[in-house]
DNA sequence: CGAATATGTAATCGTCATTGTTACATTAAA
DNA sequence: TTTAATGTAACAATGACGATTACATATTCG
């Protein structure tokens, strides 16, 4: 299975709001974070705000912060902002008309996609956003360092 | 994210060799079957010989057949056998080596992959390919009819 | 032995998703 | 009104994957 690293920039996005608490930041100083284009950042913040994860404002002195407290925001509720609803996937071609075991399969195979995805979203959400910014303060001895 | 459909087809292929119990089954039959090409099998087949899932032999009136019973192969071994092992990513680019937050970043979410992927992992250990046999069987009205 | 059959594998093409980039209209603050 | 920022379109570059062709290799069977 390939992924997208949408997730991933989705996090560390959300994590450097976190660290400027109430401040709103603009998609360029975000981008210069993680090292991309200040519109790849706009383009995850346009999902975030959909999710109601961060607010965002157009305009000189303008920027993104979050929109609620860490510790409301969990990992899950981010996947989903971001990432596409489907995980797995069927074949794009439809199985031989005439194999009575593949008629069956591809609605199987959705049950067991959605309750290995629903596995894995359950697991997401023990992990809050203030989790996040929780072990990497402890990891980096850069705690209070500015961004 | 977005996902390959190897796992959707070596899924597909395993049932098909365990209608067929015991007998050798030629590629070229499987995807006549997925409605595919027989490299593409092939190249599966190989992936489920490495976990020794299959037993392939070559040569005239050859192919594959199952190497355990059904009741013992389940799903998260079809995945692991046929799928990337990580199916989060990362960004390809280093974050900034300015920001302290982007430092400590990755690792932490290359935990959080880990955990959220074994929680998938642990849900498709549930299913076995007899299950899904099983399954097929009991919607498909045809349940005794060849192949 | 030789013909037939099937796998293993390389090479290549087309398609599609994603990232990156530039450009510009729009919006809001100073 | 100037300035600064987002929203968004357009497009190139990259990379992954499926499909396909071709062929060497191995194995069975007559």
């Amino acid at each position: 299975m390939r992924t997208s690293c949408r997730f991933a920039m989705a996090v560390h996005v959300l994590a450097l709001l976190a660290y400027k608490e109430g401040d709103r930041v603009t998609s360029a100083l975000l981008a210069g974070s993680i090292n991309t284009n200040p519109v790849i950042v706009r383009r995850l913040l346009l999902a975030l705000q959909r999710a109601k994860l961060v607010d965002t404002c157009k305009g000189a002195g303008a920027g993104s912060r979050l929109n609620c407290a860490p510790r409301r925001i969990n990992m899950a509720q981010v996947y989903r902002a971001v990432e596409a609803a489907e995980t797995f996937a069927n074949p794009s071609r439809k199985p031989n008309p005439d194999c009575p075991v593949g008629q069956c399969m591809r609605e199987m195979l959705e049950e067991m996609f959605h309750s290995a995805q629903r596995a894995m979203e359950r697991d997401l959400e023990k992990t809050t956003l203030a989790d996040v910014i929780e072990i990497v303060k402890a990891r980096c001895a850069c705690a209070g360092k500015n961004i």
